[in-house]
DNA sequence: CATGAATGAGCTTTCATTCAT
DNA sequence: CATGAATGAAAGCTCATTCAT
């Protein structure tokens, strides 16, 4: 592929609503041209297909997640207070990026199939997590768990279930309330104290 | 649409497959004859089209994760105890038909726009746990939460995506183990006892 | 391929006037789906694109070719009688099938790199006038050449392209008079008696 | 059309490969520009599109064989020894240009229809050797023939498609060997002595 | 003079869908 | 009831072509 000018990537951004709102294949490449005013063979100049311009999209909010996130993850405080940090930096990315992000989780299954992008959910997502879990156990501030990749899975989809949920209903995030009460949901649990 | 035939409707296992693997708008209906043996035109004589096969098998067992989680929400036992139980009824639902459910969650953006089916994941998995929470907290065996059908909506996330998480990567579903480790998450929480 | 149906095969002829009037690749498939009053879809559902229907009508004159030389050198007499007998049959179907051999000549590089029809002008054009050569030196009613192969493809040479030039000037074949002119130069020669 | 530079001129050669290989219509201007290492744009700059740049290439290969059948035609000695000198020079020409010729002949249709070109084969191939024919029977050295034209282009086929067929086949033409096969062909003929 | 970037105009191809049998 | 045959409608993709630099 031909390195995207910024020009092009700046205009981009109505496709990921397209991509949001039909899912990749009921939106026609016809229809991010218009969306975009980039036209269609300029598309195809630049991608090499409307599956490329998607990723090309994830690819970028991924990364914002993933550096949001390394931010957090390696701030000052315990495992825990950087594990809520981390949790808090993935919704805000969410919340700034509702498009990108209701297009990556309604297409979960197509896009862990991009080797790439699977590789970069994983590094944004579950990774960051899982370390934190095991520190957490290692310093005492976490309970320690049998199979930390496994819980950092079901936080990813408490998380972002959570927040597509709000994308889709409320049509925005509320992310200091979200993130508390799945904070409170995942660091305290539902039993009685 | 004209009441599907056992005869059909049995020979249709192989298309969820199908749906899985690719993605509905990949699946070409030509596809879903080859594998069934059903030929293009006789699935014309029995449903509307591509996205009526999806839905059908999404119904089924969207209805058969209602009745194992009603049976389980109903049992004896206290709020907390028959949480568990739902959650674990899902998770067995979700082995014993793995092909739809890793095709219910992977095209979740277009499941839920089917208003039919999107009505149906709420009966199935938000309602349930959504009235055990409130019971849970009426009675004392679960702690009580602002808001319970966010706090739903986490779980179906959680459990789910774990869930999707072994189908693909493992290949099924060790529903015990799974649902031992979800319940000490959701339950006792990470924070250090 | 699907077995061509004769309803379709019969139509095609019109398409065989197009792609010699105007090469393959000037040809539009909308173009052969007007000329022959069959649906654009349709000529898919049988074939797998245009080079395929080329195929179909040149392996059908190709036989027609070998057919009428197969008799024709098969006949009684000698070889010199029996070589006269083939290139007059091959000019007689040129004759017949104005269009398609138009086309064949035209587009020799690409039917060339067909190898199906590769073999087939080889079986209808080549091989019967090589061992014709070689019966005719064996026993005497022809001179013996160093090379028949190489000799035979001159003969094809002179054949075709004095077939091709009398189709596209004079608008068809005087048959027995471009015969006659050819026996003379390839019999009797050049040389002054 | 801008006079072409030689710098441009001698780097188009692997073009004429191209379009012997495949064809014109299957030869894409950008392979032209890839395979001369000439951008794409400088080729419309100096030719009007893909059909000029193969004209050249004809053009300037058929004013050579013209050149060298004219010397050829216009030695000394008897129409007959002239004649051979001629289809001599052809498969000469033939054999040091062996891509623009076998561009030229797999295409003949087409290159038929560029008239500049058609002349130009007119020029270098049949009209010499009519006109030898003509003074052959004149003066006695051949054998006089009905219509000088059509005898023409049967050598002309002869020619050509024998020369194709080494070039083809062979990778190049053994000259002399194969000129004296087609001179044995057309002076003496194919009966026995 | 030469060219990288951008695009308009089409064409092939695919598929969901229909219907006569 | 079930289906093979046929097709209308669409869309992805390609390429020749142009221009600003």
């Amino acid at each position: 592929m031909r390195p995207v000018p910024t020009t092009i990537a700046q205009r981009l951004t109505p496709a990921a609503e397209l991509f949001a709102d039909r899912g990749l294949d009921q939106t026609k490449i016809e229809d991010v041209a218009e969306a975009t005013g980039i036209a269609k063979a300029t598309l195809y100049y630049y991608f090499s297909g409307k599956e490329d311009i998607l990723a090309f999209l994830l690819r970028d909010t991924l990364i914002a997640v993933a550096d949001a996130v390394a931010i957090a993850a390696d701030s000052d405080g315990t495992a825990r207070e950087r594990l809520i940090a981390v949790l808090t930096a993935q919704l805000e990315v969410m919340a700034e990026q509702p498009a990108v992000c209701r297009a990556l989780i309604a297409d979960l299954g197509r896009a862990g199939r991009i080797p790439d992008i699977a590789q970069a959910i994983v590094d944004a997502f579950y990774a960051p997590v899982e370390r934190l879990l095991r520190d957490g156990a290692a310093e005492g501030s976490l309970r320690s768990v049998d199979d930390p990749m496994a819980t950092a899975v079901a936080i990813f989809g408490a998380v972002t279930i959570s927040g597509l949920s709000h994308l889709v209903l409320a049509g925005g995030i509320a992310v200091d309330q979200v993130a508390n009460r799945l904070t409170e949901l995942l660091l305290v649990g539902l039993d009685p104290r």
